[in-house]
RNA sequence: CGGAGUGUAGCGCAGUCUGGUAGCGCACCACGUUCGGGACGUGGGGGUCGCAGGUUCAAAUCCUGCCACUCCGACCA
């Protein structure tokens, strides 16, 4: 699955459909910027398609879980969308799950499913194959698109009905070993939203009847988020486990975990009003937030109901202890464009971002700027940068509303004003910084965030 | 599912109360003038008025039923 991405692109020649004006059943800016910048589209409620530019955002944040998650150790497979309901009768979960869940028939009446998770499918694979416990830990991972009749979808693809989630589950002989699994994917989620520019915190979950202190939701600030949030705003400077971290060092992801567990961190369903009047007062950061990841260890929950064992050192067969571990790569471009944005548009953190660099044109036609132009991205595209070229008989205002609004980190400006001295001029989407540099020097200037 | 509301051109809306050959802005097409922050002029194209049925000489408009979508509440990556 590593499709390789890197792209040179003529605006003149994409399939960029941006609006001027926003439709009117999108309340949340990152809904109305997704609209308006050309990357998803409605269906039906809860529903939407991807459109190019919002399909080359989902892919690298799919590179980055799945690196993170290889990187942990974890083993990259794919599961069908569509179950039986028999798997599901076998942990009981058939009548449980309720309407939230999508029953479909096939042509010989048979009752099916749109899979909402993959809990029991996974199990049913490992009890097919995995019989000792030399086998294990064993973690693996999909990233498949899941379905939720959501009474209420909203948010666009925030709490869409139809979503992609990365699902997790791993297989241990018993609970401490499991806590090491857990630790892994604890702290690969630390290294995935950081490297998409987000700050995530931990936060302690419910754990409902299976107890204990193995369930985290991981939770972004924004504004309008969904849930209410409270913590030790020492958070927010933590350092991110670095790329060398040694996921077969159990003490050292232990620490790990310990550090980032160690100050008060809770969403209101789990808020302890008395352990935050304990967090210093300067220190205490009460804000709304949105979960973009959950891991939960569940321990033999499927695998008891569902036979699925392995035998011990001793000789004895028993049920392997598991978690699973998600993270919603649809509801995180979303995030994302909720904590990264301004009154023109997004602004892509750049290891996100569809394009890492926009050619502006500010006058095509002109045999100066279209040769200028062309050479800049014949140079870009040499280096390796993902280069959208606005190459469109537009006003130069045309092309800077557009740039601004999808985002990209970069902007160069190729003007006959500035190139009739040779130059022209680099945009940083995020700050606003402008700066004249010469047409040899501006590739150099750039850099790839992924 | 309970409550509220909306369906008219790609998007945003008027027209519905009081029935009489469907309109505005943006977008789109052509030509001209423009050209460093979503230009201007002239001309043009595009609509099963959500769907079905009914009333009427005549329905976007009135009546009945249905569908879709949005918003507020309980669930979730």
């Amino acid at each position: 699955m590593s499709r390789n991405l890197r792209t040179s692109m003529r605006l003149s020649r994409y399939f960029l459909p941006t609006l001027r004006e926003t439709p009117k059943e999108a309340e949340i800016v990152s809904h109305r910027l997704m609209l308006r910048a050309g990357l998803i589209r409605q269906e039906a409620a809860g529903i939407y398609a991807w459109l190019p530019l919002g399909l080359r955002v989902l892919e690298k944040v799919n590179r980055i879980i799945r690196e993170e998650q290889n990187r942990s150790g974890a083993i990259e497979l794919l599961m069908p969308t569509i179950q039986s309901a028999d798997l599901w009768r076998e942990s009981g979960r058939y009548d449980a799950y309720g309407k939230e869940m999508l029953r479909i028939r096939d042509r010989q009446d048979r009752e099916m499913l749109y899979g909402p998770t993959n809990e029991e499918m996974i199990t049913e694979i490992f009890r097919a194959y995995v019989r000792s416990y030399k086998d294990l830990p064993l973690n693996l991972y999909h990233i498949q698109w899941k379905f939720r009749d959501e009474i209420r979808p909203r948010f666009g693809t925030m709490r869409s009905r139809e979503f992609l989630m990365k699902d997790a589950y791993s297989f241990d002989l018993d609970r401490e070993s499991a806590r090491q699994s857990y630790n892994k994917m604890f702290v690969a989620y630390l290294r995935t939203f950081s490297r998409m520019g987000l700050k995530a915190i931990p936060m302690r979950a419910d754990t409902g009847p299976i107890g204990g202190d193995l369930s985290h939701e991981f939770i972004i600030l924004a504004s309008t988020g969904e849930s209410e949030v409270f913590g030790h705003a020492d958070y927010l400077d933590f350092p991110v486990p670095s790329e060398d971290t040694n996921f077969d060092d159990h003490r050292a992801l232990q620490n790990i975990v310990d550090r980032w567990t160690s100050l008060y961190a809770a969403t209101s369903e789990m808020h302890d009003p008395a352990a935050f009047e304990t967090v210093p007062a300067d220190r205490r950061m009460s804000a709304r937030g949105i979960e973009v990841g959950h891991i939960f260890y569940f321990g033999t929950k499927y695998s008891d109901p569902m036979g699925a064992t392995v035998t011990g050192p001793d000789g004895q067969e028993r049920p392997v202890h598991m978690g699973s571990y998600g993270i919603g790569p649809t509801r995180l471009v979303a995030a994302i464009i909720e904590a990264s944005h301004d009154d023109q548009g997004i602004i892509w953190p750049a290891a996100v971002a569809p394009f890492d660099v926009a050619i502006l044109n500010l006058k095509s036609g002109d045999a100066a700027t279209d040769a200028a132009s062309a050479e800049l991205e014949r140079a870009f595209a040499a280096r390796g940068l993902d280069v959208l070229y606005d190459d469109r008989e537009e006003r130069p205002g045309a092309k800077f509303a557009t740039a601004d609004l999808i985002g990209v980190p970069w902007q160069v400006l190729v003007g006959p004003r500035s190139l009739a001295e040779g130059k022209v001029e680099l945009k940083h989407r995020a700050t606003g910084q402008r700066e004249l540099v010469s047409l040899s020097e501006a590739p150099g200037r750039i850099v790839s965030g992924g």
